[in-house]
DNA sequence: AGAGTAAGTCAACAATTGATTACAAAAAGG
DNA sequence: CCTTTTTGTAATCAATTGTTGACTTACTCT
């Protein structure tokens, strides 16, 4: 007995997976109205009949490709003691993501009439509520929601608008300013001594 | 001498400003991508081929109706001290902006490979530059750069996403802490005394 | 080897969309 | 009143895009 099956030049399982990456590919540089399943079948050189085949529509290939991916638990399930710092180191770093960056892909599809609810019910169950789970304490799902947006919006500006910051001089100012915001929201108490901040 | 004129019934300018009124409309609720110049041109009750004639193409018309509306000036012409405050309540406010928001717009159309270029280049002028000005003092980029991707993020989630606090009690202390970090960046300052802060 | 199934290919449809051109109607001017 | 210019209309083109069904080829199992 070889054993060895002749290793098949058809594999659906395969193909399947390379689907799934080159999606993940054009979804991350085009979102989800500017990326079409032709461009998606090309680069993956497999068939664009084949994309419904294994994925339905091209919604169903958005939601097994890039839906998954869409966490935040990654960065607590670690002590959360440094949780604003690491925040803000790997949100402000250098190297820009290659390949596929979930957050992007929301940022860029969010306001598509197919994509954004799935994208908004993504965000919800799985960054904002296990978020504001882990903080916990006072204000809890503020606190989240003022984390992760201030997080978008630096992606959106970093990355999808191309604009990071000029030098390391401001992107260490940025570091900085971040980390001392995120451990200020990661601490459970109330605001600034209570009673200070409100005019 | 009757002087008036006999108002005519066709009258250039009138329908080029139909034409811009609906098309903020519509690019407020689809984004640059989403919108069709045959959504703009019925809901102005105007011939599709005008919006070549007034304004040469469908980015032409974008150009015209939004770009020059990306602003923050409207916030730092009023006295810096309570600058924090009154962003922090506008952002945050329970009235859904109606009709035309061009940071929501911003938001839709940031990834448009046509619009993307553009708006990127008025937030820079029109926003994070003036802004930056304004607040002077130490890091004054840095700073502007927070304040501008903060809002932008909450706008996303609120608007964008309708994702809004999802009561009273959350909402006043998305606005309480935001204060206090507007504050914080207004004040030109360095960070938490200065090394505090860096691990 | 041959039947049956799984995997992959091909061609086309139907709808949408930005752009454009030729034409008609209204206003202005002499 | 007649000509010229401005304003508006109708029809269509060319390209793109998601989807689909019929067909072919490779593989598996007996």
């Amino acid at each position: 007995m070889t054993g060895q099956k002749p290793r098949p030049q058809r594999n659906a399982a395969a193909t399947a997976e390379r689907i799934l990456l080159s999606a993940q590919e054009v979804f991350h540089d085009k979102g989800y109205e500017g990326a079409t399943i032709r461009d998606i079948a090309d680069r993956a050189d497999v068939n664009l009949a084949l994309i419904k085949r294994y994925f339905g529509s091209k919604l169903g290939l958005f939601e097994r490709a890039v839906l998954p991916f869409l966490s935040l638990e990654a960065f607590f399930q670690a002590p959360l003691d440094d949780l604003g710092d690491r925040l803000a180191d790997h949100y402000v770093r250098t190297e820009p993501i290659d390949g596929f960056d979930p957050m992007l892909v929301l940022l860029k599809s969010a306001s598509s009439p197919e994509a954004g609810p799935l994208l908004a019910e993504a965000v919800e169950r799985q960054a904002i509520a296990p978020l504001a789970d882990a903080l916990g304490g006072e204000d809890a799902e503020a606190r989240a929601i003022l984390i992760a947006t201030q997080i978008a919006g630096l992606i959106l500006l970093f990355r999808a608008q191309r604009r990071p910051p000029r030098n390391d001089a401001e992107r260490e100012a940025i570091r900085v300013r971040l980390s001392a915001y995120f451990t200020e929201l990661t601490k459970g108490g109330s605001t600034v001594s209570n009673g200070d901040a409100v005019r």
